[in-house]
DNA sequence: GGGAGCATGTAACGGGTTACATGATTGG
DNA sequence: CCAATCATGTAACCCGTTACATGCTCCC
């Protein structure tokens, strides 16, 4: 009966959304696991937090609520409930936790660099190392807003992880952008 | 007729691994991508590998050779064709490049660390330090191996770049795990 | 008028995984 | 003798995406 099958990660990660403790819509939830879950795990599809949201409904993990809008539609905001906060706390503490993996377009390209030109190589790394220090200062914002409250302690250290990595990815693609360009073709 | 999708990035990174131009069987593409793609890219599975062979081999991409076997069975050994190479080159030149992805579960756990143990924290956070250092020093063995061999040198900077990044993962997971001793619960 | 933000969902699809099947050789 | 490594593949399945559907309000 009961389907034993561990819930996708991606479940507990909006269990996690919402462990804060406020009450959140689907479309809160995007947006937050946009701005901060995406920098060091990744942010699923609007419509998949929506089918996470379902299924975690119906395990009594999250309770649904009404909340009628200025227009005519009405709004749903979910909370996290007693249940839910226990299976994820066992989730956090007891569950196998898989390596990290790094997905990076640029460094695969840069790999097979012999099959391209050097020039559009040193334009791609250029363009990563730009996004990287653009991601440092939104890291270095989100860690202000994070540590102005308590509740989000947890968030502040680990953006603070993320800010910390962001800059040494900088550093890595300048030396990067350096080595290529003392390379013999 | 002519299926004008655009191939998954899986494809191109087998066709990657055979622009070396070196002659591998599934097996070792899959030995190699264990060893080098992984660490900046992705490892696929071994089926995934023989799965995205066979396509490549239907769309002229890559030839294959029969080499028998000290014992009664053969091995399918690929090449990539002069085609392969060029869509190859293409790919790497013109498609867009997708922003990097970091999937690091033990940040996700320490993210939501409000609602774990404090002392079960700091244990993953060691341990994902530990396996940082780790992944250093195997990754400074790569570059060496790499270095050794003209046809790796991109290779090896790409190398030299993951082994500067796994150091600052290992450093800031460092400093988060003072930074978790010193919060307060 | 139209695009962006707010807001919630369904359906089709595909990429990639795990499990399974098979079997030889080598080394502890 | 059993585990690991070499070696190739098929089939079932699921996770998550994209595309689609709908419609409001605010602002340029």
């Amino acid at each position: 009966m009961a389907d034993d099958r561990p819930l996708p990660t991606t479940a507990y990660a909006v269990l996690g959304l919402l462990s804060f403790g406020r009450e959140l819509s689907g479309y809160d939830l995007k947006k937050w696991s946009d701005a901060s879950l995406r920098h060091f795990f990744w942010s699923p599809a609007v419509s998949n937090i929506y089918s996470e949201l379902k299924r975690l409904e119906g395990l009594g993990f999250v309770s649904a609520r009404e909340v009628p809008q200025d227009d005519l539609r009405n709004k749903r905001v979910f909370r996290i409930t007693r249940e839910g906060t226990e299976v994820l706390a066992r989730w956090v503490e007891d569950s196998p936790v898989d390596p990290p993996v790094l997905k990076d377009h640029t460094l695969l390209r840069v790999w097979m660099g012999h099959v391209a030109r050097r020039e559009q190589l040193l334009e791609m790394v250029a363009a990563a190392e730009e996004a990287a220090r653009a991601t440092v200062d939104e890291l270095r914002h989100n860690v202000d807003v994070s540590r102005a409250d308590p509740s989000l302690r947890y968030s502040a250290v680990v953006e603070e992880w993320c800010r910390r990595e962001q800059q040494a990815r900088a550093d890595a693609f300048a030396d990067l952008r350096a080595q290529l360009e003392a390379l013999p073709d």
